[in-house]
DNA sequence: CTGAAAGCGCTTACAG
DNA sequence: CTGAAAGCGCTTACAG
């Protein structure tokens, strides 16, 4: 046994670091270091030498060393609930796959209590992210002043909030519920109720202010407003009692097309409704599940893609920023006509993919 | 201006260190870092000063810093593809969610070819995670024997590949094909055929033994393969591959629930066939959508939350025990009975929560 | 119980 | 272009 292999008490062998490398290579640590940092000052010769001598001993550079010496991690936070709604997977999906374009990756924090909501960014920011997005999920606004001072930029994603130094891309949460109360006013609906998200969501606020606002100007100034909670069993379950009245809507907009997804389930197999002859249903979001023939879902658009890439692109210009103001940014969505409402006779347009609607 | 405030040349300042909590509290940084540390030996007097102080000045341990001095990130890498399919959703939410009981968290890797899936599985080793686990995702052998050399423990969700030094967790695979088979030779189907999964998916391979098994040995030897790739739309392709010909089969299994949504979207939109009447469908997960009242859908479940569960015990026992063999685990499941195919005469049984089927 | 010091594996001025 | 050295913010033997 040589006395090197003597010295290493532990059976697990150690990874190969820069200084492995080195001696390898016959060069200094240093120099290794600059191998592998690209627009370094290494002649293009040594660093061969030294690229060679790493790929044989399979060196790996330490990723949480080079973070804690540049203080830049290429890590950023997600924060997000609501995982089972799809549009919310869209949202992981799509942050993952463009941040992978530029070498960094998402650390995830699933969240459900506001308490667990906190303690998840405060870790987040202890593991020193580059950034931190939310995606429905709420911080508290202490915690989110410790991000700022902390020099962390905050992106939330499909909120309207407007907090001091927090970031944020959202819908046209207001459009959609204009336009949809036009939509179904033009094809001559009666009694409409909507099935909002939680109390405290501004984008289901101010989708509810669109389309309550639109159908009084139109004269229709009962719409019955329940709370669907985001999630599938509330939302069935206040479909259930909007239905199960005398006077039903024949109408029924809901804040997300997950939600909309159950008023259908509930209105077809327990009311054994015709949807759209007896109910008109329409979400908003566009998730993928939308197109399916289960549901045919008539939904105003919310591009998950485009809303992550407008994230990034904020993340970017306040990482190189700092001292700016937050970003605050609508991204545009359509009113896509499929079968689960009844249609106006007027008004279709055909995109690249999709029939929308424009009154 | 302070001569201190004065030497600090950035206008975003830096975020406390133990050394400030040092300096406030008036002990030095290794006490510090020992009152961060449950179990070390500091003065209850002492800890509860530096706390104080810490509080203070709103420190927060760089865990970026402890990671690189411990040798533990307490960070999992999950490389994972098909996140569209909510089951893949449901163990991203599973896995967090467990995970976060013990502090740790996952960086997320997502994964379509296979180049860009070798490449993520080396950076996240380069993050220096305390183990891997691998859901709908494959790696070249090579880098799994990389991460073995690291002593990084690797642990497959849902697949059977026997690898060495890999550990892995599945479902009740071929008993679930001889299950349904079953199912539906007793509810006296004619035709049958099994949508798959990819052609190298050995769950699928395992699904499909047992379900063209148990058919042979009671006389149905013809039955129809196709493969529809997990993905919905081109499980949709074959579907309509499958019914359209003329002798079309009154009983699809599918590999995945996923797939079978597809099916049963072609099958009743576009071919008006009546499920279960005219045609019955069978998938494998029992993903919540399954029970949705859209679909229905009678289902072989493979319980995500227990495969997680099992696949932490594992990555516990392998970190705990690094020269440990790769521990192989299998998690049963039930054939849970809905509406979306025809039923036996016999052999019900009730569940807690679904009615499921014993022959 | 406490502090000084070495070390985790990198990066980056600074000299040469 | 290259190396020696200091530093990133922690942990952890080692003395006292």
């Amino acid at each position: 046994m040589s006395k090197k292999e003597g010295a290493n008490k532990n059976i697990k062998s150690r990874a190969p670091t820069e200084s492995d490398v080195a001696k390898v290579a016959g060069v200094s640590q240093s120099a290794v270091s600059r191998a592998f940092t690209p627009g370094a000052s290494v002649a293009q010769s040594t660093r061969e030498k030294i690229l060679h001598a790493a790929r044989s001993i399979g060196y790996q550079p330490n990723l949480l060393a080079r973070s804690l010496a540049t203080r830049r991690s290429n890590i950023i936070a997600l924060a997000i609930s609501n995982l089972e709604n799809p549009f919310y997977a869209q949202v992981v999906k799509e942050l993952s796959e463009q941040l992978a374009e530029t070498g960094r990756h998402i650390l995830l924090f699933t969240t459900n209590a506001e308490e667990d909501e906190n303690q998840a960014l405060e870790q987040a920011l202890s593991y020193q992210v580059d950034a931190l997005v939310m995606a429905a999920s709420k911080a508290s606004i202490e915690l989110t002043m410790q991000c700022q001072k902390a020099g962390v930029p905050i992106v939330q994603i499909n909120r309207e909030t407007r907090l001091p130094g927090i970031s944020t891309v959202w819908g046209e949460n207001q459009r959609a519920g204009e336009l949809v109360a036009a939509f179904l006013h033009a094809s001559k609906h009666e009694e409409y109720a909507f099935v909002a998200g939680t109390k405290d969501s501004t984008i289901s606020q101010m989708r509810q202010k669109g389309f309550i606002e639109y159908l009084s100007s139109v004269g229709k100034k009962d719409v019955k407003i329940v709370y669907g909670d985001y999630t599938f069993e509330t939302a069935a379950i206040v479909a259930r009692q909007l239905l199960e009245v005398e006077k039903r809507p024949d109408a029924i907009f809901c804040a997300s097309d997950y939600m909309a997804f159950a008023v259908i389930d509930v209105a077809t197999r327990e009311f054994g409704l015709d949807v759209p002859n007896d109910l008109s249903v329409i979400g908003v979001d566009n998730v993928p599940e939308s197109a399916h023939s289960a549901y045919d879902l008539t939904t105003f658009s919310q591009p998950a893609g485009s809303l992550v890439q407008e994230a990034i692109i904020i993340i970017d210009k306040m990482i190189a920023d700092p001292g700016r103001r937050a970003i605050r940014c609508e991204v545009a969505g359509d009113l896509i006509v499929r079968g689960s409402a009844k249609r106006p006779k007027t008004g279709f347009v055909n995109n690249v993919t999709n029939k929308i609607w424009l009154p």
